[in-house]
Parts: structure tokens; sequence; C-alpha cells
DNA sequence: ACAGATAGCTGACCCAGGTCAGCTATCGTG
DNA sequence: CACGATAGCTGACCTGGGTCAGCTATCTGT
């Protein structure tokens, strides 16, 4: 793969490039691990927990950490009111003082790393590292069965309602189908499938339900505008299929509506042949099958 | 600057997604000094200095690595015949083993982070992390003022006279232009500067001499192919005209062939304006000077 | 009210990574 | 041939990052 090659190499030159730079003088003032938890804390605070989490620390190890922070008089840990276990960290005002500074230097280290650059070439190296950015985090997002009664999945489905409501000329009407449809898409005879990116926003969604015994109609199939022309699409409905498979349906359909002009492509792309009107769906203007 | 916010945050969002992961990997074998000097010496080998200027590591710190990779089977070292001080480090066959070992591993971890974007969104990624790679190498490239009998500038010099050679219609002969002539660009009345980029190969070249006690004049400016349409020519020109004004001068001339035009182009965005021709050089149809 | 789970802390320990001084063998130069 | 410079090695030492077991205080569900 040509492409695996051009990432590493990337990743070897950029490593010693920008990643050791940015480690090195952050672990200059103080050691990398307490830079980088001064940090994450931020302006805002969060809690113990939370860093813990973020950091992918060991809780005694960040303990210390916090220790020596608080020695430093750069955090200040208050007990949380809710919860008499838990503890919330804060910045002190010397905290905040160094966190601008580390924020200051960070800029002027990339800075000078840019500046010989221009501003025009500038843009494209930020924008050559937001595209890979933004496809590295498509990459990342994973597809997860929940509950349609799950907060993600109704909002995913909401989001979705919204925006037939906008793109059909009739407008969109859900009914019942944020509550009492859903039962449909539960386990073992159905599925609704959330897409999670990384830090565990939903990028998607697609529901799958049984008609007859042998027949799977997939529904609900969404990818939110920001994470659409990465294949999030395909991947939704690929994995609803396998799912189809596995419940023991030998064929997969769906409906769509004429003006979603990208979503048929996409399934004729997939494999889905039209078929002649298998319900009364009013906002439906053409059907699709997949065999296999 | 919205650049660096896109770079800082591609940075943070990076390291610990692909980084942080490949050394994981890396480190899961055996530490991750040891898989990286294994890495380094590679198939065919490296000398002991090589590996320290490479790796930037202590000459203490390296011995032991080694040491511990050959008590391993995996590396020898042999003295260097043509210098008893120097030693010279191979892959063992069980060397090469795990290279390709480390090598195929590495490959199927990239791979897997890159699978779900599918062929074409993949090629995306990766000529959006080959430009931002190109940029990055582009902004570290550096300014050194080396004497004009020496190796890179000469072979800086050739390449640019091979390059007129093929562009002018009556093709170019340089004549003394390697030899007798060079002994103007010497300091402190002249310059040759030539722009390295990170891995000591020359991107460019530019020199200064002193026409009269007044005028300074820009000659042999030239960037490589690989390197053009970063603004590279643009740097060379404004350090060249900077030792011009420490030199005394009060104007900068230079002369150029009219079939140049991405040249003059750039001369003249760089405050360059037309003057009267003031010298025979065979090969010149335009003239230009810049006053400060 | 009690058992078990949870959040955070402490002590003990380990290892990789790195630095420094000093040693030996060899080389290049006058 | 003697001198200083250079390449590499060894010993001694330090620090940061990280893990693990066990502790205490608190919360939650029954």
């Amino acid at each position: 793969m040509d492409a695996i090659a051009a990432i590493r190499s990337f990743n070897r030159f950029y490593a010693g490039r920008i990643g050791a730079l940015e480690e090195h003088f952050l672990g200059q003032a103080r050691p990398l691990g307490e830079a980088r938890l001064l940090f994450e804390i931020g302006e805002a605070g969060a809690s113990i927990s939370e860093l813990r989490a973020r950091l992918a620390l060991d809780s005694g190890y960040l303990s210390r950490l916090l220790r020596r922070l608080e020695e430093d008089g750069l955090v200040a840990t208050e007990p949380d009111p809710n919860d008499g276990r838990r503890r919330f960290a804060v910045l002190t005002h010397r905290g905040v003082e160094e966190w601008d500074t580390l924020d200051r230097l960070s800029n002027h280290q990339i800075e000078a790393i840019v500046k010989p650059l221009g501003e025009r070439r500038s843009a494209e190296l930020a924008d050559a590292l937001s595209r890979a950015h933004h496809l590295v985090a498509a990459a990342s997002i994973t597809l997860e069965v929940v509950d349609a009664r799950e907060p993600d999945a109704q909002a995913a489905m909401s989001a979705y309602f919204a925006e037939l409501d906008t793109l059909f000329p009739t407008g969109f009407d859900p009914g019942d189908a944020l509550t009492a449809d859903v039962h449909a898409y539960d386990p073992p005879t159905g599925a609704f499938v959330v897409a999670y990116t990384n830090d565990r926003r939903a990028a998607g969604c697609g529901a799958l339900l049984t008609m007859e015994s042998s027949v799977g109609e997939i529904k609900r199939m969404w990818v939110a505008p920001e994470w659409r022309g990465v294949g999030l699409a395909g991947r939704i409905l690929e994995d609803l299929e396998s799912r189809s498979r596995s419940a023991g349906h030998s064929r997969t359909v769906l409906d769509t509506n004429a003006a979603l002009h990208d979503a048929i492509a996409m399934y004729e792309r997939a494999g889905y042949r039209p078929i002649e009107r298998y319900n009364d769906n009013p906002y439906a203007q053409r059907w699709f099958e997949k065999r296999w």
C-alpha cells in the first residue's frame, strides 16, 4: 500500500520534528507528565476521575502528580459537594499563569516552525493537517449497537428527522417513530447502530428490523453533515447487512425518498436494486433490495 | 493565527492516536530505544557515529543499547578497516528477521487504522500527509553561507547550469562560472548561500557579489525542482539582500533570461524594477534593481 | 443498617532513558 | 615519534514514568 508508506514516512518525520519538539519544551519547565496534567485541567478545572480517563493514567500516579502540582501552588483540589468520594481539581492563579505561559510558548514554537513558509503556505499546511485530522478521526469512528431509546440514539434519529423535514418538499412528520416504533430495532431480531467518534459523539446511525422471517429492513440511515464523504454510510450499511445475514435473512430491503440523491447513489453502489413498492410509507418513492 | 491552532489541534490528536500507538507497539517486544536503534541500523548497517548523530544519543547510552542488541544476537559490530577507532554495526540474520517483523507489524497497525476509510479516502489521507510533510520539511530548510568551491555549492551551481542549458533556446555554456569566477562570492564582499534541508541536502542556492562599492549583484539564484512553490527563492533572495545591506550597498541589481518567467515574476513581487542593460551577459535579456 | 462498590491516596517497587566522568585504543599531524 | 584529538566503552548515578497492592472514606442498593 502506498498510503501506508506515506503515513509511516510522515510519522517518522513528524514525530522527530514537531512531536519531540513539543515534548521537549513542555518538559523543560517541569516534567512532561505534570505539564500535560496542568494543561488538561485547564481553566475550567476537571474532576480527578475525568482526568484519569482522559490521560489514561494510573490512579496512584495521578494522585502523586496532582500533589506535586498542589505543592507548587498551581492546583487546588476540592471535594465534590454531591459525592464526598470524588474531588475536583482547579488551577490556582499561579496555575493559570503557568498554563498561559505554556500555551504561549507552544504557539511561539509552532509559529517559529511555520514562519518561513509565509502566510499562504502556512494556510495550506493547516489545511492539509486539518484534512488528515478529519480523515483519521473518521477512520476511528466505531459502530456500536445501542438501545434505540437511549439518548444518543434518540438524538441521532431526531437530527435525521429534522433534516428530512427540511429536505422533503412536503416536510416530514415523524409520528411515533421516536417512541412506539423503536421496539422493532431491539435485538435479537433488530439492531440500532450508532457511529461514535473518538470522543464519543454520535456521527451517524442506522437501524435494522425483521419484516418477515427471511427479510430484513434497513431504516434510519443517517450520517451527520460533518462526517459525510468519508464512507461512513457505507460502513453502517455493511454492518447492518451483516447483522441481517446473521439473523438468518436472505435479503434486505429499504425505502427512500427521491430527493435523497446521494443516498440512492450509495445504495446502488452497495448493490441494491430497485423493486416494487412494498409498503405504504407516504414519504417513500423508491424501494430497493439486496439479496445474497 | 488560525494555522497555528490547526497545527496544535492536529498535534494533540495525532500524538495521542498514531504516535502513541506506534511507540506502544514498538515498545512491547523490546524497549523503545532498542527497537528504534534496530530500525535505524537497518539492513544496510550503519557506523556507530552515524547512529549517534541520527538518533542524537549519548555515546555511552548508545554503547549500552548496542551491547544489549548484540547479546540478543540481533546485531553484530565489526571494526572499520580504514579506521581502527570506528566500528560498524550490521544486523545478523535474526536481527533482519526481527526488523522485518517490526516493519510488518507497523504496516498492519497503520493498515488497521486506515482500513475503514477505503481506498480512495486512504489515498486522500496519504496525499494530505505528504503535503504536510513536504511543507514542514520546506519550512525547516536553513540557509548557510558556504565557500563556493565546496562540493555542495558546486553541485547546486552545476544543477542550475544544467537546467539553464535545457531552458535556453541557445543552450547555456557556463565557461569559468564554476571555477575562476567564484572568488567574487567570497566573504566579506560576497556570499554564496546554500539552502539545506533537514537531512543536509541542497535545496537551492544563491550568490551575492560586490559590483561597485555601493552596488551588490545577485547571481546563481536556483531552487531544486522538488522545492519550488514553497517560497524558498524568496527566502534566499531576502537573505542575500540583507547581506548586501550589511555590506554597505545601497541597492542590488540582477540580470535574467526572458525565458525564466517564474523568476521574473518573483523578482517583481520582491520589489525589483526593470533597469537598462548594465552588463554584456549574452544570456541576459532583462535587468533589474532594488533600492532601499 | 449493612454489604459491596467506588474514588482517591499511600507505600513499595521497577525499569527505561539519560547524563557524566574517565578509560583505552587508535588516528593524524608536526 | 610524541602530541592532541577522536571513537567507542564502562561505571556510577539520577530521574521520570509507571505498576501494584492495600488502605480509608464515602456512596448506593437492598
